[in-house]
DNA sequence: GCCCAATTTGCAACCGGTTGCAAAAAATGC
DNA sequence: GCATTTTTTGCAACCGGTTGCAAATTGGGC
């Protein structure tokens, strides 16, 4: 391992002058900047950067913590994710909390690694999770998070109540009367704020008819389940899902059952997965414009390293229909 | 931030005597661990990992490499390892290669980060990149790669070939004669070992007619495309797709052209990704045991940091059939 | 060539821990 | 109770960098 004493030695320099010369905004004549370069490169020396985050505080590590790995628009958070973070200089620390229930001890990790800040993404997690890095100083945007017009934390992410509303709207639009919202986790604030968006908008409509459920998960199985279980009864016309693997689950259980989607059964979900477009699945969707959800929750991250202590604010993106074959066209 | 210097005054004691309460194996009395826990608790003190690293030579950060992030089987992957590691006391720092083509820059990128090994889980990554770790003297394992008996990394995954085998002896088997490979990218060692496997086992039955055709990624839209160009001509009775995600995009363009599967047309994948067996889907493949394959990587990585001069070695699973309904029943 | 300001350089302390070594304290044997 | 061994503790140096400050160098003006 080359240290930054040994480019020191063979540069017949002081080690300030070699550290200067990595750091930018330092100074250090080009003459010195050239000697000391050349040892570095004959060496091979990179400085380390943990080392350095001990005086300076920073270590260029972002904490990027989710509970849910088994949705495949996760695949996309991930990538977009990652690549964002390696552009700017910053690394991706991971943390799978799939299995861990208290704030508290997330927060340890983070700190025991001297993470700058910390990105959750999950819209499932519950939002003391965000809380807590908060509490601890720790800059945190919460991706996926409730839009609360005053959020306790930074949130990025859509609009669910606008969302649930549009889906509801979408449905009147194309004729279906008996209309049924089938969630994710009742515990989510998610489903809670499309729940809420869906019925208030069905409520301005006076023809329709609303019914509500729950999946257990955002899983393909989870959907399956719920919508056999609500076709033993009289299903509705047509289902908002919660999410876009929650549809696909739907729909598998409506087409085993024989019934034509769209014209029997209508399926919308949200999110806009990239499976979602795959030819023979071509599911009507609302669409979570993801990469500037990412992009901004990356700025936001940025942002907040050199001025930690900003209002908490909520950036919300607009979603658009991603119309393909799940709804009937409207009448 | 509360520092070992915090605690040490609080309890009144040394800084040695707070480090060595905190380092298991060390020599402290009951009494002034009592003490200085007693002190450490009342502050909310955590030790600093990236500062221990400095002295101890080891940050239990793991590299993880991949440029595989559209691919669903990859929410196994990360799911697996990041638990995995989480379990083991070590973090996973995520490297996006996806754009990346210069195996030294990611060496430089790990050594800056001074991770204590590298996982790099990609078939499709050249094995120059696990090697560029390696002689950088970087603990490796290459996780999906080349099935080599002489390897230049720990190696652990499953035999391509014997893959590619079992593929062409299963077609056999259900009585198709004009049998296809659908393999990824013609680069990537996994489609090269998997053709190889396949044409010998197909060479073994001589009443078998064999095609060879490749996929540019591993997608679904690539799958879909190569499947498309070949139903323009005359198509085999069945293809061995170098993948699930392949064998969907293939599906869905036999499907849209009319034909029957498995009857008409057969379809077998490799992987056994959690969709695969969603019903709807129920895709016929070689499973792939990807469970034991990566805690086997971990396994060997945690072993590579007590002991990091270990000869390669390969570390292969059997694969088994996932039977399910895109291949007819045999004879 | 001299004086003064601006730039560059090195010294030394520091970041938050760990660890070899010697001194101090406790345990053991008689 | 004393000598000897074992265990516990603190000192101080070190890990690989950064940075404030003062000394040294350079450059400009005349």
């Amino acid at each position: 391992m080359v240290t930054l004493n040994d480019v020191a030695r063979l540069a017949g320099v002081s080690r300030s002058a070699v550290s200067r010369t990595f750091t930018d905004g330092a100074s250090v004549s080009d003459r010195m900047r050239r000697k000391v370069k050349k040892a570095a490169d004959e060496l091979g020396y990179r400085p380390n950067a943990l080392a350095s985050s001990l005086t300076t505080g920073r270590t260029k590590m972002i904490g990027l913590i989710s509970n849910n790995f088994h949705n495949p628009i996760f695949l996309q958070v991930f990538d977009l994710f990652t690549r964002g973070l390696q552009q700017r200089g910053l690394r991706p620390l991971i943390v799978n909390l799939s299995d861990e229930t208290n704030p508290e001890s997330s927060v340890d990790m983070m700190r025991q690694y001297s993470v700058d800040g910390v990105i959750v993404a999950s819209s499932t997690l519950a939002p003391e999770f965000a809380k807590a890095f908060r509490q601890n100083n720790l800059p945190v945007v919460h991706c996926f998070g409730r839009s609360n017009p005053s959020p306790e934390v930074h949130v990025v992410g859509i609009d669910n109540v606008e969302a649930g509303r549009m889906a509801a709207r979408e449905l009147a639009r194309r004729g279906y009367r008996k209309i049924g919202f089938l969630g994710g986790p009742k515990e989510a604030t998610s489903t809670q704020d499309r729940r809420e968006g869906f019925c208030r908008e069905a409520a301005a409509h006076p023809d329709l008819e609303v019914s509500l459920s729950y999946a257990e998960a955002y899983s393909f199985s989870a959907g399956r389940e719920e919508m056999l279980r609500l076709l033993q009864d009289v299903p509705c016309d047509a289902y908002f899902c919660g999410d876009d693997v929650l549809s696909l689950g739907a729909l598998s259980a409506v087409k085993e059952r024989g019934l034509i989607v769209p014209d029997e059964l209508g399926i919308i979900g949200l999110n806009d997965m990239e499976m979602s477009s795959w030819e023979g699945i071509d599911l009507t969707t609302i669409h979570q414009p993801i990469q500037q959800i990412i992009n901004s929750s990356i700025e936001m991250i940025v942002s907040m390293l050199d001025e930690p202590d900003q209002y908490p604010q909520a950036r919300l993106f607009p979603c658009r229909l991603a119309e393909r074959n799940t709804l009937r066209a409207p009448q």
